[in-house]
DNA sequence: AACCAATCTTTACACTGTAAAGATCAAGGA
DNA sequence: TCCTTGATCTTTACAGTGTAAAGATTGGTT
């Protein structure tokens, strides 16, 4: 009879879910290759007919996560216009919330486990990017593309650096000595301030 | 006669610049604990007496890049007057300039693998963050602390996330179809848009 | 029907952090 | 002076990591 261990069908994404899984429950350093291959009910050495190292593979979960967050991105917004003054606000809104809904997956993306070389992954981070050049682009059309491109990347960098700061934990000092009562008056107070205008 | 292995002087201090001499040369995935205490010379577990464990090295490690990170600030600021337009963008220099000279080092202090509840960390990094806060506190000395609190924080994120942008090469996507001809462009023109009034 | 390429397993290895127990040494009190 | 004590380092050992190499299984193709 046939072995059914063979041949698992889709191990590929099988093992992308699986380490998604993994990484919601047990975060980012408990992530590792032998317990995706496990979980997927395959051995050990498995994975390596799909992905050529495990930074690579990593790379395909980073992607998926990408592409994920484009979507929560794009729920956020909604059928916000561009002249509405609350839209950067609704962006970093979504940003956000993914990252605090899948705070792992978010350091994974971000993190330097991944090879940021892989196809899929670059096109992923691409296509997400692109997305908020595209809002920007309807907000400000007369701006030239270099100018629309900075200012993409200012708010990024802005809602990035903030959402890496929350998680991390590092600036637990605000929540401490500071003047803000708790985290979501620290994360509302910098929503507020988010506006196209101020980073172009 | 006695063995020059044992009692080493200051282990501790020897263990932490074999870690950032590890860091410059192969990078962040390239530093391991045994490597560091070879390095020092002294066996494997030796550091384990020092330190409770690997996250809390480099807890140690990371508290003196924060001290680093703080003093490159000070001497791109240098004796910039308050009043000085210029004051945020060479905050933003020193801050660059840190990340991009030692970039492992960089990715260490706001990475995963480091306790950042450990004491001496958390001191470091609440010093520079500070330091950021009194410079502000100068350019608007009317400001209450909570909004003065809230402005350096918008400013570490921006230019935090810039810097980790930069150094992932994750956005290297701007460098081939974008508009930016070159690195150095790029950062220019992100340095220019520093400016303390926009992030309050 | 026979082969072949794709897919998975088994085995093995170097490397990681760290726990446990023993060796060495410096210093202080009897 | 001795010897005890605690700090410091070593040796040994172990579970867990990614991955290389070689063998087993399977489904599809000619």
């Amino acid at each position: 009879m046939p072995n059914t261990n063979y041949h698992h069908g889709d191990l590929k994404q099988a093992l992308i879910i699986a380490a998604e899984e993994i990484l919601d429950e047990q975060g980012y350093e408990g992530l590792t290759l032998r317990k995706c291959a496990a979980r997927a009910g395959v051995s050990a050495t498995a994975p390596s007919h799909h992905f050529k190292n495990a930074s690579n593979f990593l790379a395909a979960v980073a992607a998926q996560g990408f592409e994920r967050l484009s979507s929560e991105i794009a729920n956020s917004v909604g059928k916000t216009k561009a002249k509405d003054p609350k839209l950067a606000m609704l962006i970093g809104k979504g940003y956000l919330s993914f990252a605090k809904k899948y705070p792992a997956r978010y350091q994974l993306m971000f993190g330097s486990k991944v090879d940021s070389r892989n196809p899929d992954f670059h096109q992923a981070l691409k296509k997400c990017f692109n997305g908020l050049e595209d809002m920007i682009r309807e907000v400000f059309p007369k701006d030239s593309e270099r100018k629309i491109e900075a200012t993409a990347l200012r708010m990024w960098s802005l809602i990035h650096g903030f959402s890496l700061l929350l998680l991390d934990q590092r600036f637990s000092l605000f929540l401490e000595n500071g003047s803000f009562d708790n985290e979501e008056a620290l994360e509302n107070g910098f929503l507020k301030t988010l506006d196209f205008n101020k980073a172009r």
